[in-house]
Parts: C-alpha cells; sequence; structure tokens
DNA sequence: GCGTCGATGGCA
DNA sequence: GCCATCGACGCG
C-alpha cells in the first residue's frame, strides 16, 4: 500500500517562474480526458519571467492573448503556434506579474506507449488545446501531482527557439531532467 | 547525421 | 510578416 500522491496547490504556483521551472521537473502532469486519464513525469521546462523578458508573450503587452499570464499563478495558459501547434505552459507569480513556464517534454507512465518530447508532441499526445486556455491548475481535469520520491538532475541551458529575443536570447532559462532521454533534441 | 523547408492560423 | 514546432526530404 502507497500513499496517494499528492496534487500541488495554488501556493506551489505563486512563486517566480524560474524556481517554478526547476521544481516542476520530476512532478506528474495529469489530464483526465473522455474516460481516460494521462499522466507523463515532467522533464523539460522554459521560464518565461515577465514583461521585460523580450521572449515572453507578455513583452507585448496584455492582449487577449497574453490574458491568462497577468492572472494568478496555478493556471494553465495555452496558445496556439506555427498553425499546428498548442503549447502548454503552467502561469507562475501572483496576479499582474506575468511569468509563466512552458512544457517541453515528458516521460509517459502507466505503460502508455507515447512520445512526449516535445511542446508540440506532448500538447497532441494528453489532448491538451487551446479550449484548456485558463484552466486552473488545481482542479479535477488538469492538475500535476507532487512525487516526492523522485529527485531530477537538474541542468539549465538556453530558451529553444527565442533568437529574436536579443540580450534575453542566451539566458539559460531552460530546464531538463538529464536523468531522462525523452528531453527534446538540441540538449545545449 | 544535418540543414532546409512547408504546413497553417492567430496575433500584432 | 512574424512565430516558445514538427516531420519530411535531400544530401552524400
Amino acid at each position: 500500500m502507497t500513499t496517494p500522491l499528492r496534487k500541488l496547490d495554488h501556493s506551489f504556483f505563486r512563486r517566480p517562474a524560474i524556481d517554478l521551472a526547476r521544481d516542476l521537473l520530476g512532478k506528474i502532469l495529469v489530464h483526465c480526458v473522455r474516460g481516460r486519464e494521462y499522466r507523463a513525469r515532467i522533464v523539460e521546462t522554459e521560464a518565461y519571467v515577465g514583461e521585460h523578458d523580450l521572449a515572453c508573450h507578455a513583452s507585448k503587452g496584455r492582449t487577449r492573448r497574453t490574458e491568462v499570464m497577468f492572472g494568478p499563478g496555478g493556471h494553465a495558459y495555452v496558445y496556439f503556434i506555427y498553425g499546428m501547434y498548442d503549447m502548454l505552459n503552467v502561469v507562475a507569480s501572483g496576479e499582474g506579474d506575468a511569468q509563466a513556464v512552458l512544457i517541453r517534454a515528458a516521460e509517459p507512465l502507466d505503460n502508455w506507449e507515447a512520445d512526449l518530447s516535445g511542446p508540440g508532441k506532448l500538447t497532441r499526445a494528453l489532448r491538451i488545446k487551446r479550449s484548456d486556455n485558463g484552466r486552473d491548475l488545481t482542479g479535477d481535469k488538469l492538475f500535476i501531482l507532487d512525487d516526492p520520491g523522485y529527485q531530477a538532475r537538474i541542468v539549465s541551458s538556453k530558451r529553444v527557439g527565442v533568437d529574436y529575443a536579443r540580450e534575453w536570447k542566451d539566458e539559460l532559462l531552460r530546464f531538463f531532467d538529464a536523468k531522462s532521454k525523452a528531453v527534446s533534441k538540441p540538449r545545449f
């Protein structure tokens, strides 16, 4: 008999994105949809640290798209890009401070065969869509479990695909678990 | 193995 | 006209 894993609550999310990005490694993302429960261990994240971060969508100001990032932490920011992909982010910090963590890769659990090594692949396999934008991550449909028994080996690198972000493009704000093989392609 | 490129749509 | 992407294709 094992004790059930505890669901992360709002206090966990209301911190700077850089801390949240590191602490989300090793946690378990859960999505319940159409009678199924998809569970995956988070192994790669990126921090987008606020309006001054030129790689962060919030640097464009408060718009219909970026609105949920300006809201309280612990909600999903899901946006559409490249005409094909939905990206899952976890809103960090508090109301008015627009920070978020992009979930880039995970390892499937429960003998579920899936390739979750990339932000687009992950949302597709977990059936996470734009319609999940704004969802409270402490609810019953989309949430994250703590797993105190798992210790990630945390390594940092530059964020992927943000070469336009001037002095922010080389910041070491991508984090991954060096123990995982599911990290998305470029490791450094 | 690596570089290039097209798909496809919302946003500024 | 950009993109916080992916996969297919051409190389050799």
